[in-house]
DNA sequence: GTGCAACTTCAAGTTCACTTGAGGTCAAGG
DNA sequence: CCTTGACCTCAAGTGAACTTGAAGTTGCAC
C-alpha cells in the first residue's frame, strides 16, 4: 500500500497538493497506518485525470463533477465538446494575437501608435474583442 | 475635463478598476475637481494600451514597465517577441488538446480508459508535458 | 442654501489552487 | 525503550486583479 510520500513521487506533485485534493473530494484514501494515509495505486490514474482535466481548461469544482458517485469518471461527452469549442476561440484570440505581437516586434514605425496596425489591434482590445487569459502555471 | 464617471462609461470598465490602476500607477488623473479626478482624454488610449497588454499575457507589472518615466509607451521589440514565442507554445498545446478533446467526444469507446488516444492524452498530461491555463476572464 | 447622488478613501473581501507554518503524533530503526 | 523524522491537522498566507463596503465629502440642480 503506497503512503502519501510514493504517490507523490510517482505522480510528481507535492504531498500537500494530494492532501489537499483529498480534502476538495478528488482523491481517496484507502485507510490508514496509524495517521498515515494509504493509498490504492489507482488514484495515480485519478491524479492524471485530474491534470487532464485542468490542462483542457476545466477547474477543480468541474473536475469533480465528473468523478461521479460511484467513482468512475463519469466524462460528459458535451462537456468536452463545448471545452473543444472554447479552446478553438482562445486559439484563434491567441493566434491574431501572437501575428500581431510579431508585426510590432518588426515594425519599422518610430512609435508604434504611428502603425496602422497597432492601432487596428489597440482598437481590438479596447473594445474587448480580445479576452483575457491569466498567467499560465507549470502543472 | 472628463471625471472618472466619463472614462468609465467611455472605456468600459468599471470606475473602481481606474482608480486602481491610477493606484498601481499605470494610469494618471491630471487633476481634481474638489475630490473628483479629473483625467485628460488620452487616458482612454492609455487603458486600451493595457488591456492590449493583458491580452497579449502580460501582468499589469510587465505592462507598468512598459510605460518609461516619460510616459510614452516604451515597448521593447525584444519583449513583444518573447510573448509571441509563448503565445505560439501555448497555441501548440491548446491545438493539440482541443483535438484529443474532440476525439474522446466522439470515442465510441464504452469508457475513456479503454480508449488508446484518450490513454495517451492522460500519460502526456501525468507527465507534465501540457500546462495549465487559468481560467480566462472577460477583459 | 440645501439635499443628495455621486464621488472620495481605506481596508477588507473575493476567487482559485495551492503552500506554509505551528504544533502534534507516531512507526520504525537502533 | 527512546529518539527521530516523516507524517498529521488546522489555520492562515500567497498572488493576481480587482470588487465591495463603510464612512466621509462635495459638486450641482433646484
Amino acid at each position: 500500500m503506497p503512503d502519501i510520500t510514493e504517490i507523490a513521487r510517482r505522480s510528481g506533485l507535492p504531498a500537500s497538493t494530494i492532501r489537499f485534493y483529498e480534502e476538495k473530494g478528488l482523491v481517496a484514501s484507502i485507510g490508514r497506518r496509524g495517521l498515515r494515509r494509504l493509498f490504492d495505486p489507482g488514484v495515480l490514474e485519478r491524479l492524471a485525470l485530474i491534470a487532464l482535466g485542468r490542462a483542457a481548461g476545466f477547474s477543480l469544482d468541474e473536475i469533480a463533477l465528473m468523478f461521479a458517485a460511484n467513482g468512475r469518471p463519469r466524462i460528459n461527452r458535451r462537456m468536452l465538446a463545448a471545452k473543444a469549442d472554447e479552446l478553438d476561440r482562445t486559439i484563434r484570440e491567441l493566434t491574431a494575437m501572437r501575428d500581431s505581437l510579431r508585426h510590432a516586434a518588426a515594425c519599422p514605425a518610430q512609435n508604434h501608435m504611428e502603425c496602422p496596425k497597432f492601432r487596428r489591434l489597440l482598437r481590438a482590445a479596447a473594445s474587448g474583442a480580445i479576452s483575457v487569459r491569466k498567467k499560465k502555471t507549470a502543472i
